[in-house]
DNA sequence: ACTCCACAGGAAAATTGGGGTA
DNA sequence: TACCCCAATTTTCCTGTGGAGT
């Protein structure tokens, strides 16, 4: 009889090592197919062996392409060589967007104890840049900064944060100072100004889509070692890499699904990994997606995501800005949040059509003024129960729905609608509690 | 051809919340 | 404690605009 705790633990008679290694984090000490680009950052980083300064790299590639893991493989292996002579400070330019966290990540990543650390809010700009530059400077070694995402950046503030953390390269005394960008857009730097541009892009490698036989390589690559000898069946490996090939050759897609289908396979208690499972491991994975993208929303976000699941289950033909915002409102007023203004949520809308939640699209109506479709995307049910699953939106009822006049076509029914709505609205008033303030 | 809706989205002001110094 | 400094966030104010009605 299989050992039953085998499964509990995740282990199975599928399994010879660990599946973290088909993880998200995993850096491979391999990657096939990405020799040339590596060579390129090899090489132009080799100059700090030579006591020089590496130039700056931009490096382009679609999600999936390997250009993180394979710069972060890189640079490891450049500390290995270099050993104290070199500093590598990896930042996401998604999670530190502004001059200011970016500095303080800069210079934090010297502190050899917490209480070394600068603060993360409050603090002179002029002043940061000077404490980093110390820092810098007392090091007196190179300082490489891997900029991920780097074009969140140029969209978020204009390039000021660019700006200054390109002037670190010039400050430095001896210019020891080097930056990788990474970025998926490739239109990245028309959206820079000159100054920037000229001294930012020194060297650029493009990171080229995996096709459907190169995702294969490497999924053969990363499951050595990982699974047993046939566990996966050849069709499913060809199926992962074939999913993954039409999302612009996504490797990390491709490697998600496997290991997902592996999981399956493993709760299943089957016996090796075949079509269907990478097929339910499809849904799951894009479940995962939708809920951690769902999940981690800011609550105004959700708030806002709600509204428009709520507007689109009464008329999806009617999903547009201004129906949504009142529906927010009337969610706010239930919940008892603080409801933003039309201007801010107008940005939040796009926010989330950044992150695929919903898709949008500016129409004109003619008379009934220009505004935004919009959809919300995946299942309405699914967007629903993972917003609900916040304790803070958990009580949401159904709220209270504004009464729709846009779009009626014969004007004494809008004239009706209108007044009805403005009825509510008043009893709405009436019936909040007045703020204090 | 002209109007005018219902917003989009840029820019600047105002608010918020943290930190330093005396 | 009072006060001013800072960056981030949100609000206020604004100009721009595609096309159905007229």
């Amino acid at each position: 009889m299989p050992n039953p705790f085998f499964e509990v633990s995740g282990k199975s008679e599928l399994l010879t090592g660990d599946l973290a290694s088909l993880g998200g984090s995993f850096i491979p000490e391999n990657f096939p197919h990405r020799e040339v680009q590596i060579e390129k950052i090899v090489s132009i980083l080799g100059s700090i062996m030579r006591d020089t300064r590496p130039s700056n790299i931009i490096i382009y590639g679609k999600t999936g392409s390997g250009k993180t893991s394979a710069t972060r493989y890189v640079s490891r292996m450049l500390s290995e060589a270099a050993g104290s002579k070199v500093k590598v400070v990896y930042v996401n330019c998604q999670i530190f967007d502004s001059p200011y966290s970016i500095l303080v990540e800069m210079a934090n990543s010297f502190s050899r104890s917490t209480d070394e650390n600068i603060p993360e809010l409050g603090l002179p700009l002029d002043r940061i840049y000077n404490e980093l530059m110390s820092r810098v400077n007392s090091f007196n070694r190179f300082l490489i900064v891997i900029l991920d995402e780097i074009d969140k950046l140029v969209l978020k503030n204009g390039g000021d944060a660019l700006y200054s953390i390109l002037k670190t390269t010039d400050d430095t005394y001896g210019g020891k100072t080097s930056i990788i960008g990474i970025t998926n857009d490739t239109g990245f730097q028309e959206s820079l100004d000159a100054r920037v541009k000229s001294r930012l892009n020194q060297e650029s490698i493009l990171f080229t889509p995996y096709n459907a036989s190169e995702l294969k390589d490497i999924l053969n690559y990363r499951i050595k070692g990982v699974v047993r000898d046939g566990a996966i069946e050849d069709s499913a490996i060809n199926l992962c890499a074939a999913i993954g090939a039409q999302e612009h050759g996504d490797a990390r897609k491709a490697i998600d699904l496997l290991r997902i289908s592996i999981e399956v396979a493993i709760r299943g208690k089957k016996g090796k990994v075949t079509d269907a499972e990478v097929y339910s491991a499809r849904d799951k994975f894009e479940m995962d997606v939708l809920k951690e993208a769902v999940t981690t929303l800011p609550m105004q976000s959700k708030l806002v995501l709600l509204s428009a699941v709520v507007t689109q289950e009464i008329d999806s033909s009617l999903m547009v800005t201004g129906e949504l915002y009142e529906n927010y409102r009337s969610i706010c007023t239930e919940l008892g949040f603080q409801a933003l203004t039309p201007r801010r949520i107008s940005d939040i809308i796009s926010e989330l059509e950044d992150f695929g939640l919903i898709s949008s699209s500016v129409k004109s109506m003619g008379r009934y003024g220009r505004t935004r479709i919009i959809q919300v995307m995946g299942s309405l049910e699914s967007v629903r129960k993972y917003l609900l699953e916040d304790e803070d939106l958990s009580m949401f009822r159904g709220g209270k729905i504004t009464r729709q006049y846009r779009f009626v076509t014969d004007p004494k029914d809008q004239q009706k609608a209108r007044s009805e709505d403005l009825m509510q609205k008043l009893d709405d008033l009436r019936e909040s509690v007045p703020d204090d303030h």
